[in-house]
DNA sequence: GAGTTTTATCGACACGCGTCGACAAGTAGT
DNA sequence: ACTACTTGTCGACGCGTGTCGATAAAACTC
């Protein structure tokens, strides 16, 4: 591989000149710039990895921590690494997976000081974040895909959870539909809580009648909860679901009951990754989660962080789009 | 942070001692370890990531090179990272995730030898697929999750689709079926053939009768399989299914014509990820996909290559094992 | 006990780059 | 014409580590 010591010799300028030349750190004349280049290209030139990190104290490495569940990463997450992975290689940056437990976080700060990480990524952000606290502590420079409750200055992509219930809501009400039950995960107050307290909002908007069904994270608890629906609800026309995995349980019970969607049951799912879409049938009407947008975002952020382009903006809501597919209908006209 | 210099002046000894007590390259009293050691503890020292890599020549860093089709990585892939990842870690190394496109193969040489990258993983392998051939002729280390159609020497990980397919067909066999179906997306020779002429194999062997039914990875082919299932099959008792999207849209379609499941038609499937059997009402009877293995396997015969322990096995099949759950019983009495 | 090998340690250097200070040449202001 | 900047370039140094050669001490060999 080539060094900065042979382009420099075959551009016929020093060293320290090619640095420049590259980094524009310092004016260097177009005339010099250009036969610069012109050599870098010629011998394939890369600046070396590791001594810029050593020389300059900048890794070019960001961190996505990924609190590995039960089964590891969770499925959301891919798409937010593509996209904060895509985003910090057209920076020049490039983004470690790290599985992290709790007990490992202080060796994030080692890391990051040994030059390894120049900053993080958090995902799955909770309330209270623990794991947040401990980095502004330790001064790691990161950036969240969520919030906390109280967010204050620190970088975050989010999404707009008003504006994503406002999308769909409005979509059911343009079909007619007035009577909605909405599947949710949230028990106590905390992150799960903001969407259903906008779809509650968008829904009063709207003079709906919203009535919420408990859901965990699980295809069963999607199935249980048609059943209660069936029974509690017969009248109602439609479904949000802000659940993605409920979801397809929730279809799995209308099949089984006999429930046709969308002509008796129209379901518009709201916080749905891309890859589940694929997975269901009717192919499901969404308000899409940007998923990799929001890593891309992310990764902006953080990277404008890192580099002190404090002027930027640091946080970020975003909606996402509805997409119409095979689940909604409108509305059968009420018994 | 620390640096060697500091550890050393604590522990009473030169720079180059406390290199060779932590890397272990040279004889060295355990009397004197034993000091370095507790001067590291003490500083909490690490040795510098980039300074190792610049002087040594190993920036002890994998990249998995993720093909980054229509949804971005594949969902399976998942499972494969967390694996992958946690064994780097397990052995100093780090994984970063490279969005690839067939362009940029190139550029994977470049950051090779630019110091970046110490070997590359490869996932969704081709029959005949020409990254192979790049990364050999180029020298960078890599190892492969899945095979190529003649791995020949070259290191992988892949299914033993085989003691997979037996698994499967063995336990209905025992819950005495006989006549099954089994859905596969193979159409020309490829990887994907593996599976189905293991099956059809396995079949054979117990006097099975095994249909194909010819499916793509999408939930609608699935749902449009088990309607041909049910038309030109309708004493079959047991399906085998080798996609797990399509599995998904096969039992919708059971849901929506009446078919219950696992009384009416028992379902196995034989290469599912984790999380999608989550995503399944009943609970997916599964020989399941051991991908967090695989990928930690995929590190380790990666890094033993690097480390140039040659002597090692490069190669690996891993069947999984059986896991009952809900969609699977005895076959019901032919008709 | 002289010669030889082994063990344990040290000092010095190289890896390739970022960046600071110096300096020559040019430009602007008086 | 003198000073005061600005522009464009260069040489030198340091980042923290791996590792080679040298050396002193210890352990064998006959």
């Amino acid at each position: 591989m080539a060094t900065r010591a042979e382009v420099a010799k075959l551009a016929g300028v020093s060293a320290s000149t090619v640095s420049y030349a590259l980094n524009g750190d310092r004016s260097i004349k177009e005339e010099t710039r250009k036969r610069v280049l012109k050599a870098v290209a010629q011998l394939n030139y890369r600046p070396n990895f590791a001594a810029g990190a050593l020389a300059g104290g900048k890794s070019k490495t960001l961190a996505l921590l990924s609190p590995s569940g039960e089964f590891g990463i969770a499925l959301i997450a891919l798409e937010y690494i593509n996209g904060a992975s895509a985003a910090a290689r057209d920076r020049g940056y490039h983004l470690v997976i790290w599985p992290s437990q709790e007990s490992e976080l202080a060796e994030i700060q080692t890391f990051a000081e040994s030059g390894m990480i120049s900053g993080v990524i958090l995902m799955e952000i909770q309330f209270k974040d623990e794991r947040v606290d401990y980095l502004k502590k330790a001064k790691v420079p990161f950036a969240m895909i969520g919030r906390t409750e109280k967010p204050g200055k620190d970088s975050y992509v989010d999404r707009d959870f008003i504006g994503a219930t406002e999308l769909g809501i409005d979509y059911l009400d343009s079909l007619g539909h007035k009577k909605i039950a909405f599947l949710t995960t949230d028990r106590a107050v905390g992150v799960d809580t903001r969407f259903s307290s906008a779809l509650v909002e968008a829904a009063k908007k709207k003079k709906m009648i919203a009535k919420k069904i408990q859901v965990v994270n699980e295809a069963s608890s999607g199935r249980d909860a048609f059943i209660e629906f069936h029974k509690k609800y017969p009248d109602f026309t439609a479904v949000v679901s802000l659940n993605d995995i409920a979801t397809l349980g929730f279809i799995s019970g209308a099949n089984e009951y006999g429930v046709k969607i969308p002509k008796d049951l129209s379901i518009v799912a709201l916080d749905t990754p891309q890859n589940h879409i694929e997975m269901s049938w009717p192919p499901l009407t969404t308000v899409n989660l940007p998923a990799f947008e929001m890593g891309a975002k992310a990764s902006n952020i953080l990277i404008d962080q890192i580099e002190q382009r404090e002027n930027k903006q640091n946080q970020a809501l975003l909606a996402g789009e509805l997409v119409i597919r095979g689940t909604t209908a409108k509305a059968r006209k009420s018994i």
